[in-house]
RNA sequence: GCGGGCGUCGCCAAGUGGUUAAGGCAGCGGCUUGUGGCGCCGCUAUUCGGGGGUUCGAAUCCCCUCGCUCGCCCCA
């Protein structure tokens, strides 16, 4: 029979890895609540309109990495390849901001379909933040905070922050038509991918990869150049916040983002340990968006984070630190063993008492020697042992000892033992 | 979608045409049927991702296929 086995490209997490995942969203929901952010969720699957008309047709994700399908009423459906959408359909659809604006985050699986590779999944998942209703250029700097003190708080290191400005959809379409007649006059120099670039989506060949094109790109005009007196302003606010909050950053020319919603601000946050995708995280400013979907014009900026490429830094960081066994996390804090029948009952009816109170238990269930039961008792990692035999089933009483110290052993009645085991435990 | 590397037990692995597919870790059992950590002994792959082919004979050679992985691309 053929083996079954997961799809390509969607990952299982096994404990080992899920133990990582479980620290970073406590610490992001820690992180997210202290910034006043709200948690939204939607749907993983929206109609296949919301992505075409919001991320932009032209783009990647929407031209060739969608999962699109045709349920039985015959509408095409979409697995969502992002959050930003889904987030602003949500807003608009319940009347969000006609409240006011929004500081809303959201995470879970996005799903994309794509080539794997490190750091790169079908199904992957994003922690994400989104401030609709906010035009003020320090919200910028505030939402990039945010993005940063997160991975400093979990330990991250090694990271650069990239900056450039897209300016207005105005500033844009100026700014195309210089960069397409400057490039027009010299294809000849651009690769392949570049020359289709040039009628489809020309800002892209900026954050080109090509050798031969970078060189020719290092005399073209500038989107800076090309930013209107106020965009630049706007420029400056964010960058002087940034400075003010003693965030280091990059600016980067060529960073242009694929997704047609952003304009004025763009980011990345990039880390050298992670190959050929370096980016964790990534956004901007998407002052259109809103509009485009149906709602009011509001002026919103976010981020997303991959949770896959975090895990992948915080494990590599962890190794290299050769920090303590990982399985020893998941052990329990005490160990009860006991003889087959009425003593095994008495155990049974402990664990859940000892559980009550708040301790991690596990009971043995193998039914063999004590022996054997005491050896799986030290792998488990446990500190501490409980053993009922046929004597202190008998009298009612269990032994409580040490695993870890000198391995006195005490007897009590079983009534008594969770509050003499966690008298022990608080000190 | 395009290129490179790889696929032997749950994990790490030796084996590169010849009788029974090393070893280590983990697991299980025993030495020790009421007491762990050490040690010793034993057990655990009719089978080498799958399917064809070559050969007296294949995990080892050839073809196809699937999967993993790295890079391109794309992005979180």
């Amino acid at each position: 029979m053929e083996k079954l086995r997961s799809l390509r490209g969607m990952a299982d997490l096994l404990p080992e890895a899920t133990r990582r995942w479980q620290h970073i969203e406590a610490t992001a929901l820690a992180h997210f609540q202290r910034a006043g952010l709200a948690e939204i969720r939607t749907p993983l699957l929206e109609a296949t309109a919301l992505f075409a008309r919001g991320i932009g047709e032209a783009t990647d994700v929407v031209g060739k990495e969608m999962y699109s399908f045709l349920d039985r009423g015959e509408r095409s459906c979409t697995l969502r390849p992002e959050g930003t959408a889904s987030v602003v359909r949500a807003a608009i659809q319940h009347g969000l901001l006609a409240q006011g604006s929004q500081r809303l985050w959201y995470g879970g699986p996005m799903f994309r379909y794509e080539r794997p590779q490190a750091g790169r999944l079908r199904q992957f998942h994003q922690l994400g933040v989104e401030y609709l209703g906010y035009a003020d250029p320090f919200t910028d700097a505030e939402a990039i905070a945010v993005a940063w003190d997160l991975l400093g708080a979990l330990g991250i290191s090694g990271l650069e922050l990239e900056l450039n400005s897209l300016g207005t959809s105005a500033d844009r379409a100026r700014y195309r038509k210089i960069l397409m007649a400057w490039l027009g006059e010299r294809r000849g120099g651009l690769d392949e991918d570049s020359r289709t670039r040039l009628a489809t989506n020309p800002l892209r060949i900026l954050d080109s990869k090509d050798p031969g094109t970078r060189a020719l790109l290092r005399d073209a005009p500038s989107l800076a150049d090309a930013l209107s007196e106020e965009s630049c302003q706007r420029f400056a606010a964010v960058r002087q916040a940034l400075t003010a909050l003693d965030i280091p950053f990059r600016l980067e020319a060529g960073l242009v983002r694929g997704l047609d919603y952003y304009n004025h601000t763009a980011f990345e946050i990039t880390s050298n340990q992670l190959g050929a995708q370096a980016t964790v995280c990534g956004g901007g400013r998407y002052d259109g968006l809103v509009e485009q979907l149906g709602g009011p014009a509001t002026a919103c900026v976010g981020w997303a984070m991959g949770m896959e490429r975090l895990v992948l830094l915080l494990t590599r960081q962890e190794e290299e630190r050769k920090a303590v066994a990982p399985h020893l996390d998941g052990a329990p804090q005490c160990y009860l063993v006991s003889r087959p029948g009425r003593a095994a009952l008495q155990a049974l009816a402990l664990s859940r008492s000892l559980r009550a109170r708040g301790l991690a238990v596990e009971r043995d269930v193998s039914g063999s020697t004590l022996a054997k039961q005491f050896r799986r008792a030290d792998r488990s990692g446990a500190t501490w042992v409980i053993t009922i035999g046929e004597a202190e089933a008998e009298a009612c009483t269990a032994r409580l000892r040490h695993l870890r110290r000198d391995g006195v052993e005490r007897e009590f009645a079983q009534g008594q033992l969770p509050d003499q085991l966690l008298a022990l435990v608080r000190d």
